[in-house]
RNA sequence: GUGACCGUAGCUCAGGUGGUUAGAGCGCCAGGUUGUGGCCCUGGAGGUCGGGGGUUCAAGUCCCCUCGGUCACCCCA
């Protein structure tokens, strides 16, 4: 044990079931399979991207100055040239939109995604270095249903997943020729507490000042009661979009608060901005976030301005709050038949059989060893065999399988060569 | 990056003030049924007590260092 090798700091290796959900490979398949479910119905296609992208793409995209950017990249260098293990995926799926001008394809582009993203953390609770995201973009429009179509999308993820508590928050941030003034109104009206702000406060007073706005320090919050107020200072357009997007919300039913001090760590967010915060699964309880983001195109290169919106999800969150709050699990599917056998012929048969059932559409196990037919009927046990074919010298002889139901452990003799016909009607 | 707490069998954990071959439950394996699971009974395997150093006649137990884990700050999904 002491000289052997683990998993690097802050990944997780998933296993086959695990007790905990969030390393249980089975619940990982189950939270996919519903999550591309989903995606197909309402009209998004899948897109993948590499790990591995260029750290200027990175930079240039989130910010120099995020924390994401400035501390928490993996970068590697090759020769002259920076990559870096994907921090997120908005920018790099940007990127992908861009190269590919899949602008030129008819209608605006509806895009999801789901995989591994890397940030050098100090790991804890539903904070991993390499952990999943999934999440959506529309690309290509401006039009406030686009920004309330990911919030429905995104919002139909958790309800599918029978998970209530958790609480959708909105805000506009403006656009960016607003979005200086009440930076400066914001440093304005702080600058006079000095003292009684925190270090960390100070410094990002003259980096990153909106990001005060979600402060934890509860001295700071009072102080921030009496801030100048974000979506005072939007303008027009942004404040109207702001209000057709409530208005389309409430049509279908999508419960949210407005919260002015909401904000987001990434530089490439304009006009909405959206968070679901749940409780229960620790001091990260953003289980999802996202907005618009008008201004990233132009920020990696692009000519024209590219209007898109989409919201990002973390999958160890969705399922350590599956988890927390009691929300069904799945089971693993049991087996149809499990194949005992005693002696070389036998087994030779059991091979046979086991295929051919296998070829059938039967989930079929057995163990190729030489353990007792106690052992292989535990093992049987276990896997939660429905029925139990039983193959040794006798049934060799008389070229017919010994069939136990394992529920009411009732016998027969089937012949081999009706054995598959028998086992799949 | 900072801080707190924790490292004893595969897992969950017991092991007052240092003292003979380090324990339990679960799990695993085998036997109780010369070819039959779940329940029960019996037995067995499995531990350099995270690692290193020190104090001591004696350290799982005390001290120092180190590595690892967890949670929190920060940040965000």
């Amino acid at each position: 044990m002491r000289n052997m090798f683990r998993n690097v700091e802050g990944t997780n290796d998933l296993l086959p079931g695990a007790q905990k959900a969030i390393v249980r490979t089975e619940i990982w398949h189950h939270v996919e399979e519903v999550i591309h479910q989903i995606m197909l119905r309402y009209g998004f296609s899948e897109i993948r991207t590499p790990i591995l992208e260029h750290t200027g793409l990175i930079a240039r995209g989130i910010g120099q100055l995020t924390d994401i950017v400035s501390k928490e990249m993996f970068t590697l260098e090759r020769g002259d040239t920076s990559y870096v293990l994907r921090p997120e995926l908005t920018a790099p799926i940007m990127r992908s939109y861009l190269q590919h001008h899949l602008e030129q394809q008819s209608g605006v582009q509806r895009l999801y995604y789901l995989g591994p993203c890397f940030r050098a953390e100090r790991p804890q609770k539903g904070r991993y270095r390499q952990f999943h995201q999934f999440g959506a973009e529309i690309i290509g429009t401006d039009d406030p249903r686009a920004d309330a179509e990911i919030i429905t999308l995104m919002m139909e993820v958790y309800d599918t997943f029978e998970l209530t508590g958790a609480k959708l928050r909105l805000n506009t941030l403006g656009s960016a020729e607003t979005r200086p003034k009440y930076r400066e109104a914001l440093i304005e009206y702080l600058i006079p507490f000095g003292d009684a702000l925190t270090a960390i406060s100070r410094e990002r007073l003259s980096r990153n000042p909106l990001r005060i706005l979600d402060t934890k320090v509860e001295a700071e919050r009072k102080i921030l009661e009496n801030a100048p107020c974000l979506p005072d200072y939007v303008d027009q357009e942004s404040l109207s979009n702001y209000e057709s997007l409530k208005r389309l919300l409430r049509a279908v039913e999508i419960s949210f608060v407005e919260d002015p001090m909401l904000v987001r760590g990434l530089d490439y967010y304009t006009r909405t901005a959206f968070e679901l915060e749940y409780g229960g699964i620790g001091a990260q309880n953003a289980l999802a976030g996202g907005g618009r983001y008008d201004l990233l195109a132009s920020a990696i290169g692009a000519k024209n301005p590219v209007p898109a919106v989409g919201f990002a999800a973390g999958m160890e969150r969705l399922i350590l709050a599956m988890e927390a709050s009691g929300a069904p699990l799945p089971t693993v599917r049991p087996f149809d038949i499990w194949i005992v056998s005693l002696g070389e012929t036998a087994g030779k048969k059991a091979f046979e059989i086991t295929h051919y059932l296998r070829k059938s559409g039967l989930r079929v196990g057995m163990e190729p060893t030489k353990r007792s037919m106690k052992a292989q009927m535990r093992l049987a046990n276990r896997a939660d065999a429905h029925r139990v074919i039983i193959l040794a010298e006798q049934e060799m002889q008389t070229e017919t399988a010994t069939v136990k139901n394992m529920l009411t452990g009732e016998q027969k003799s089937i012949p081999f060569i009706e054995l598959v016909e028998n086992l799949t009607k």
